[in-house]
DNA sequence: ATCAGCATGTAAGGCGTTACATGATTCA
DNA sequence: TGAATCATGTAACGCCTTACATGCTGAT
């Protein structure tokens, strides 16, 4: 397995419950693995040939009732065996690039305005991912009792949890950068 | 400018401020601004390079007393015009890649253990970041008054905001996994 | 004398995205 | 009939990291 293609594991995870197409794949990281991870086409597909090299999942044809052949990728145990030791690994790269923050640092090279605009952007698009993540917890909630669930509604109230701070954070930092407007000089912004 | 390159971007922020060579702007980047984007000297010189050639940036050398010669980047009015700019563009990407989730999410393949192992780990490295963050806040309270400060302290409670908010679910987390005896201890999350 | 930090770069290579290329099926 | 979705890939290219290469300066 390529040494730090991330994408591998992913595959590996989802193939560790069901066997899956390439096409499968792609629409489960759309899914709710979204929020913390993505995958395009362009990635998964020459993933799956290279693991398959390796061993680490099988391929087959599916049944073809008159309909389109598809592919349909199977883990093997050597590819169990590889997410069981990425498990185990206690490093995890959290790597995050927030562009929205990047903007607000140099906001002083821009006026007021721009930083408040990108906020309410970034506040609107939050809002949207929240509503989403709220209802993929709800369905969660109704299956809890099996246990890989558990797991899935675990990222999923830490994508709630962070975005509701994410909210409040937006609610604070716009009185603040409207109240700099507003009153011109340092006002006393101290918790 | 080269079309998705965000490192020139942070390199325009901070030469909008200063004069810094390569070095210097590795620095700060490794600084406050390394909770939410990061950049290896890799990336910092080629950038510089080539926005020389772009005319964003220009070169000189600084007055060398009997010291090593040290190259300063300034900001040119093209860079400020570059800056600007994309800071009007309320796109942002924020792209997130939580290599934790990605293990809880895939959980179910190893034990339980092993997941409340990893979401302890992550604990560990946030307490350990909010630490600093909470250190750069309070050097920046005593400074508000200037204009700049106010944006960088945003950023700065966003991260402490967030990284709260992560402490918080680690707690819940590592209850619902029945890891009580190691996350009763209650996580520092004072306000 | 040696080690950490200052300082500037290059080279190799990996990872990933976007766009392209192709074609079947299903539904309005 | 046309659009959306299903389905599998390849190609070009860009960004970035890691490791390498080099040498000075200041402190202990």
């Amino acid at each position: 397995m390529a040494k730090d293609r991330k994408i591998d594991l992913v595959i590996l995870g989802l193939l560790f419950h069901e066997d899956l197409t390439g096409y499968d794949i792609k629409k489960r990281i759309d899914g709710a693995i979204s929020f913390f991870w993505k995958g395009s086409f362009g990635s998964i597909y020459p993933a799956l040939s290279d693991m398959e090299k390796f061993g680490l999942v099988e391929k087959y044809r599916a049944e073809t009732n008159g309909r389109r052949e598809k592919i349909l990728y199977h883990i093997t145990d050597k590819g169990i065996d590889a997410l069981k030791e990425w498990l185990n690994v206690e490093q995890a790269a959290n790597d995050l690039k927030y562009e929205t923050l990047l903007k607000l640092y140099f906001g002083g090279a821009g006026d007021n305005d721009t930083a408040l605009k990108n906020i309410r952007y970034f506040e609107e698009q939050v809002k949207r991912d929240l509503a989403v993540l709220r209802i993929y917890k709800e369905n969660l909630e109704k299956v809890l009792d099996q246990k890989d669930h558990v797991y899935y509604y675990l990222t999923v109230t830490f994508g709630i949890d962070t975005y509701e701070a994410y909210l409040k954070w937006c609610d604070r930092a716009g009185k603040i950068l409207g109240g700099v407007q507003h009153f011109g000089d340092g006002a006393d912004i101290r918790q």
